[in-house]
DNA sequence: TCAAAATAGTTGCTATAGCAATTATATTGG
DNA sequence: CCAATATAATTGCTATAGCAACTATTTTGA
């Protein structure tokens, strides 16, 4: 089997290609497509521990950890102590971290328009539905 | 449009577990996913310089030269002088290079055959061919 | 009740990813 | 011809990714 063959190396690929236009725009508000997609789970999802966090949007605690860290720094969110339990955080989003997200998010949309160019909107829900059927199918393996 | 709907958020999830389920099995054999893809390419297309490798793999010359040194570390690779320019050099597989190669294809296969169970050949087929017109897309972006 | 086990988060280490600057060599244009 | 330019590879810097070890708490169970 040809390296070209492989749908692992393929998704990978085509990932990062998208991922590199994104950063491409994103540069110049000092913002990154991961950081970014942190900063968006937790603008839809306001209130939920690292942990949580983490898994919802498919990364190792450790990496959501540094993360958050840049978020913080940049004054994006803030670590709130969880009153519940004094083990864990919840990260809340700032005025200027939602500011922040709302000026990305039409970038974002926009690449992402431009990369599914030619695509209808049946493909675009096929290619969604195999995509996850896939990520369901890998996250069983581990 | 929330952070779900986002196909760049869902193809790099889902390359992202795919690539953690053949890290996983890679890990007893010193070698990783992209370590492989690298190692793969050349297996392929041996002869060719460190810049047309990174563009057959959509890896940065950088890259490359830090995955390039991490096998040739290992005795998988050596570079040999280009005698046509002085300031290239051609990677070459040595002989545990693909022999390490032909011990890894059939786990990251086997993988690849678990991750798309349930799809059958058509969209598997569909799957490609979308994902190769983003890629496509992305990359008259930058 | 309270020691053992489990859990949330962090830190240290290594690999991957990409940008900018540097070095060595090749190519070009006056 | 040779100075200016371009190119191949490397190095330095920062961010992302994940494993293992550690700290601080919480939960469990005898």
């Amino acid at each position: 089997m040809k390296l070209d063959d492989s749908i692992g190396f393929l998704i990978n690929q085509t990932g990062r290609k998208l991922s590199q236009v994104v950063n491409h725009y994103f540069a110049a508000h000092e913002m990154t497509s991961e950081q970014w997609s942190v900063l968006a789970r937790l603008c839809e999802e306001d209130g939920i521990s690292q942990k949580e966090l983490a898994a919802r949007v498919s990364k190792d605690q450790t990496n959501v950890t540094r993360i958050l860290d840049q978020l913080q720094r940049k004054g994006l969110i803030v670590r709130m102590t969880n009153p519940e339990d004094r083990r864990s955080f919840l990260p809340s989003v700032t005025p200027e971290g939602r500011q922040m997200y709302e000026r990305m998010a039409p970038l974002e949309e926009q690449v992402i328009a431009l990369a599914i160019q030619g695509l209808d909107e049946k493909e675009v829900a096929k290619l969604k539905e195999l995509l996850q059927r896939i990520a369901n199918n890998a996250a069983r393996q581990l």
